[in-house]
DNA sequence: CGCCATAGTGTAAACGTTTACACTCGCCGA
DNA sequence: TCGGCGAGTGTAAACGTTTACACTATGGCG
């Protein structure tokens, strides 16, 4: 706070230099409408539809444009044209590395699309619906993808028509019923979950726990329902205290280790819902002494790029991210673009167990 | 706009109910008016200073704006007041768990101060000085922030003296000469430097590597800087091939890692120039069959939230990321709104050599 | 030679706000 | 009783674009 103070203070000693003409005056399609000796309207054509103009005029807009460095205002174009070219995107943490992946996917369509992006993070700020569907009213984003769940989002603002219409399009997340009539691109959670515990059982594992994230997150719930179908399918029980929440964070894995590790009835293999969680859980059962995978074996989901360099490295689910966020963008495009002609069906990307060294037969 | 809370009066206050239109009208602020019987000014005087206005009117108003769920159109806004309200943040990579968490701090500053923030990376799109000069002129945002180094920006647009009023801040990056007159919140990374390497020469070690970042990074430049000022100081020679370019990824520090692995005179110790680099080193230096800290002592950078996970964890500088992007983030504040009373020093912030177990005596 | 189609350009309205200014009250002090 | 004042409100202009429409000139064709 001592800070600002001494700025000004500083500043004051040099800050009115006399010459300080470089006004760089706030150059409008006007003035280059009259140094080309044009009108204003012109001026747009040549830039917006070179070929209803003459070579001639354009060469001198041009000559113009270059001359004074205009540049179209881009709020007034938002304006005028009722779209900014900006989507926002809703998702839990922009610190989980699944999720930037996921964004450089929907950053790359975005650019080759001519949108900006802007995101928001409902872990540090709870975004609530409502601010959402404000942000989209009052037009300051022309769609948003949503990353996150966000349960009853509009139910009670609009009714399902309007709703059909509304540039939404969720990704990663499993879709709610009261969101199921927007588009959506994701994995089959449960599916990937069932692999994913098969393929301990089919190591010999029968005493498997899971760590599953925030008890709000759908995608958390389809993969524990996932991990306890394969269970059951396969006769296994699951004791009391063998599924705790780990609320997707390393920190969260870890306290939830360390319950595992201290059952009175202790698992030999530990599914966790995303790689972050099982980094966490790695280093605690290092940390009680035990070896992975001698000990316990556990496999992630998600397959981080620190997954590959874990010790040992991790058996996860891969999906792919990228390629998740750029048909995420699509479809939001098609949305915004095409009207309301767009599907809303699911679109279900391909999951992959990889495996690497973090699972091995138990007691070997 | 039918809620189901309020479903009778919804009824009994809107025509169409029974068939669905749905046409969510566009309420504008006339509309609003209208119902309340004033004027569109009052209307926005109602929102924006309603101490002008009386009791009885606002209250009309008030009704009116629930009973449309009327909001203000914000790209109008933005138009009229000349502000976005958007604060642009160009970085290396999102996805560096460093930038995310001076991300988190930006981005809770700017919540505090109602700034939204969009966000682009150099690493996907090379986005070039001009594209940002541009954005800026062009008014989609109010200001900028750069975390990556962007050396010659400018200067052929803008003179020094205009420059200076330009809202740009920059963080963590070093400032090079040309960009001195913008304000910059970073730590002194040279001395930083020279501490991780000070402290394994305490530890005993001689023959001590680096791997730095992208050539183009000046900061990078810095952290080489002070490792070759700290042996010189120590007289410790730097033989050729020990400080090898790793390009700031986990994959590039992994090549880097083998190459220092097969050197003729072996270095017993590799100072990284950030930690994604010191993952990589760590794991690669591992798959040769080597122990670590025995055999090799590794030290980080930036002290991300993996570092503690890591096998062994990671000694390494740890930097206030997060406060570092508060305080970037209330400096661009002040440049956007003070007009041109701030001063462009750097600040200084402290970092920390936080010491965990990736270091052993040499030998040992 | 005159008329019409047409390509190119200009004029002006519109987008939704904010705000300077003008106006209308009602009230208070002279 | 009247003048003046201040609070509250309305009117209208302005922000920088885009674009429908009107206009002019040009050239082709009857």
């Amino acid at each position: 706070m001592s800070q600002p103070l001494n700025d000004t203070a500083a500043n004051n000693g040099y800050t009115n230099t006399e010459n300080d003409t470089e006004k760089m005056p706030d150059v409008s399609i006007k003035v280059v409408a009259e140094m080309a000796g044009v009108s204003i309207a012109t001026v747009s054509r040549c830039i917006n539809n070179p070929e209803k103009v003459t070579e001639k005029t354009r060469i001198k807009v041009q000559d113009a444009i270059l001359k004074t460095g205009y540049s179209p205002n881009t709020i007034a174009q938002s304006f005028r044209r009722g779209r900014t070219n900006i989507v926002m995107v809703v998702l839990p943490s922009v610190g989980d590395p699944f999720f930037t992946a996921v964004m450089r996917g929907i950053r790359g369509a975005a650019k080759a699309k001519g949108y900006s992006v802007l995101i928001e993070e409902t872990q540090l700020n709870t975004m609530t619906a409502d601010e959402i569907g404000a942000m989209l009213v009052s037009k300051q984003t022309d769609g948003i993808i949503l990353l996150a769940s966000m349960s009853p989002f509009g139910t009670e603002v609009l009714s399902a028509k309007s709703r059909r219409r509304l540039p939404i399009v969720i990704g990663c997340e499993t879709v709610s019923p009261e969101l199921a009539d927007f588009p959506s691109v994701h994995i089959d959670n449960v599916a990937a979950a069932r692999e994913a515990t098969n393929y301990l059982i089919s190591q010999g594992h029968g005493k498997i726990a899971m760590i599953y994230g925030q008890e709000s997150s759908l995608l958390t719930k389809d993969r524990e329902y996932g991990y306890r179908a394969a269970m059951k399918q396969a006769g296994l029980a699951i004791e009391d205290g063998w599924v705790v929440e780990g609320d997707l964070t390393i920190a969260g894995a870890r306290r939830a280790t360390r319950n595992l590790m201290n059952h009175s009835n202790r698992p030999t293999a530990v599914f966790c819902a995303n790689d972050e969680m099982a980094i966490g859980c790695l280093h605690e059962v290092k940390a009680a002494g035990l070896d992975v995978p001698a000990d316990i074996s556990i496999v992630g989901f998600d397959d981080i790029r620190y997954a590959e360099v874990t010790d040992p490295p991790l058996t996860t689910i891969s999906q792919p991210a990228e390629e998740i966020g750029e048909r995420v963008m699509y479809r939001l495009c098609r949305r915004i673009e095409g009207g309301n002609g767009v599907g809303s069906e699911p679109e279900i990307v391909p999951h992959k167990l990889v495996i690497r060294q973090s699972v091995a037969k138990p007691g070997a």
